[in-house]
DNA sequence: AAACTTACCTGACTAAAGTCAGGAAAAATA
DNA sequence: TATTTTTCCTGACTTTAGTCAGGTAAGTTT
C-alpha cells in the first residue's frame, strides 16, 4: 500500500540518518575521535571564543576543557587569552589545524559534490533540501541588519526582482521602477533587514527615508523555501519597530495586486489601503499605517 | 552572498543532524541508553534473528549479545533459538515489550506529526523528503516480485494512470485501454515487479503472457521522486532476465510518442521499433526485442 | 572594598560504546 | 567421518562521552 505522511517522514528520517553515519565514519578515519572533530570544525579558519564554543556544541566546560588541550597536544590549534577579557580565551588553528581542517571540510564537500554529480536533477535537489531546512530550522531564522549594497542583499534583490518579473502580468524591470537608492536604506535615513536561515539568504525588506513626512517599506521578499513559515510577518514587525524607534510615525508602502498574499499580509497587519501617492508603473496597491 | 550548491547541502545536513539530536533525546528519556532503544526497534512487532539484527544495525556479536541480554532482563524481550538452525537465535517482544515499542514508535511519530502540522504545505515537504530519500538510498531500492492485484501494485498503477492522464493530450482512461488481465501478470503467465526505496513504492513493470508467441511488457512506471536513477533500466533489465528464464524468446511493447523519455530508454535498451500490432486507441509507437 | 559573577581549569567519577580473544554448539563441507 | 564454518556467548579490556565538585583568576556590581 501506498505510505502515509508519517511513514514518509520516516522514511526520510533513516535514509538521512545513514547517510551522516556514514560520514561520520569517514570522519572518525582521520584517527580522532568525533568530538575533537567537532571542536576543530567549530573553531573554523577565524578562530572562535572558547565560551563560544561551548555554546554552540552544548558541551561542559571540563569536557570541552580537555578535548581543546588534546587538540593543542596534536599541534592543531593554539589557545591564547582574549586581550580585553583576561578570564576568556580564544582558540586559532596553527597551519597544522588548518590543513587538518581542510581535510574534514574536503570530506563534507566531497560528499555533498558526489551526491550532487549523480542526481539527475542537482536544483531540485538542493530546493528540496532548501525547503526541508527551513522547516525544520524555523525558529532559527535570524534577521539581521545589513548594508543593501552588500552581496547577500543584493542576491535578495535578484531574486525578488526575477520573481516580480514572472509573478506581474507585465513583467517587470527594475531600470523602469522608481529607484531606491541604496542610500535611503542605510542609517541613519532607513534600513535594510535579510533574514538568515543558517547562513541562507531567505527574505528581506528595506527601510527607506524619505523628505516627505513619512517612510516607505520597500522590497519585502521571502524565498519560496521559507514561505509560510511567518517570516515576512517577523520582518514587517522588526521593521516597523525600528521606524518607531527612529521616530518616524507613518510608514507609506505599495504593492501589486498580482501578489494577493503580500496585500493580505498587510491588512492582517493593520496597515490601511489608501490613495496612490506616487508615479512608480508597477504598483496599483498603497497602504499606509501608523506606528 | 548567496550560498554555493555544496554550503546549501552542508546546511540541509546541519539541519537534519540537530534534528536527529533532538529525537534521540526524547529516546534517552525513556531510561534506556540508546544503544538498547535501537535494538528494541529493530526487532520490531515481527521478531528478529539475531544475525540479522546485527547486520542491520552493524553491531559486534559481543556488544549486541549484551544488549539482548539487558533488554531480556528489562522482560521486554525473549530470546529463543532458532527450530531450522540451533545455532541461530530469535528474538521477539514480550507483551511489555510491545508497549514499550510502541512508546518508541509514538515519539518518532509525534515528531513527524508536528512537523506535518505545523508546515504550510505538507505535500511538499513530503515530497522533497521523498525526492531526498531516493537520492540518498538510490542503491537500497529493491525490487521484488508482487501480485498485481495487491495494495501497492494498485498503488503504483494508479499512479501511472494518473500521469498518463496529464501527459497524453487525449487523456487517459484506463476502461477504454486494452485491458491486461491480473491474470496474464502473474506466474505462471507473467510477473509483476514493484521496486521498493525503504519502503515507499518507486516504481513498476508488468510482464504479461499472450497465446500469440510473444509477451509483452506492460505498465512501467518510475515514481517522479526516483527518477534519473536509472530505475526503469533495472526495472526493463529484470523484468527481460525473468522472460528469458520463462523460455521466451521474444518481447513487445507499447508507448506514445508524448513519453519521449521512454521510447528514448527502449532505444537504448536496444528494442527495435516495429509496425502497429495491436489496435489499443493510447500508443503509437511499437517495439519489440528477441532476448 | 566586599560580594558576586563569569570563564576556565583540574581531578575524580560513571555510563555507554566498542574491541578482542577464546570457546561451545550446531551446521555445512570435504 | 573429519574438518571447517557459522552463530552466539562470555570475560576482560579500552576509548569516548559526559557529569560533578571544587578551585583560581579576572571582571562586575553593590
Amino acid at each position: 500500500m501506498p505510505l502515509n505522511p508519517v511513514s514518509r517522514i520516516r522514511r526520510f528520517n533513516r535514509a538521512v540518518t545513514t547517510e551522516t553515519g556514514v560520514l561520520d565514519q569517514s570522519f572518525l578515519g582521520r584517527g580522532r575521535p568525533l568530538g575533537a572533530a567537532r571542536v576543530l570544525n567549530a573553531i573554523g579558519p577565524a578562530g572562535r571564543a572558547v565560551s563560544d564554543i561551548r555554546a554552540f556544541l552544548d558541551l561542559d566546560t571540563g569536557l570541552l576543557s580537555r578535548l581543546l588541550r588534546s587538540l593543542e597536544d596534536e599541534g592543531l590549534i593554539d589557545v591564547a587569552e582574549d586581550r580585553k577579557d583576561k578570564r576568556r580565551r580564544f582558540a586559532v588553528l596553527t597551519p597544522e589545524g588548518h590543513r587538518e581542517y581542510e581535510a574534514y571540510e574536503a570530506l563534507s564537500n566531497d560528499r555533498a559534490q558526489a551526491l550532487l554529480d549523480r542526481h539527475p536533477h542537482p536544483e531540485q535537489l538542493l530546493a528540496a533540501m532548501d525547503l526541508i531546512a527551513s522547516a525544520l530550522g524555523r525558529d532559527r531564522i535570524e534577521i539581521v541588519e545589513m548594508d543593501p549594497d552588500s552581496p547577500t542583499a543584493f542576491h535578495c534583490l535578484e531574486s525578488y526582482y526575477a520573481e516580480l518579473a514572472t509573478r506581474l502580468s507585465a513583467g517587470y524591470d527594475p531600470a523602469k521602477a522608481a529607484r531606491a537608492g541604496s542610500e535611503d536604506m542605510r542609517p541613519p535615513r532607513g534600513q535594510f533587514l535579510v533574514a538568515l536561515s543558517d547562513g541562507l539568504p531567505s527574505g528581506c525588506v528595506g527601510l527607506k527615508g524619505t523628505d516627505k513626512g513619512y517612510a516607505e517599506i520597500k522590497r519585502l521578499w521571502v524565498a519560496p523555501s521559507a514561505r509560510g513559515l511567518g517570516l515576512a510577518k517577523r520582518l514587517m514587525s522588526e521593521v516597523e519597530n525600528h521606524a518607531r524607534e527612529m521616530g518616524i510615525t507613518t510608514l507609506r508602502l505599495d504593492t501589486n495586486s498580482a501578489l494577493p498574499e503580500a496585500a493580505g499580509l498587510y491588512q492582517r497587519l493593520e496597515w490601511s489601503e489608501i490613495d496612490r501617492f506616487n508615479d512608480d508603473p508597477y504598483p496599483d496597491l498603497f497602504f499606509e499605517k501608523r506606528v
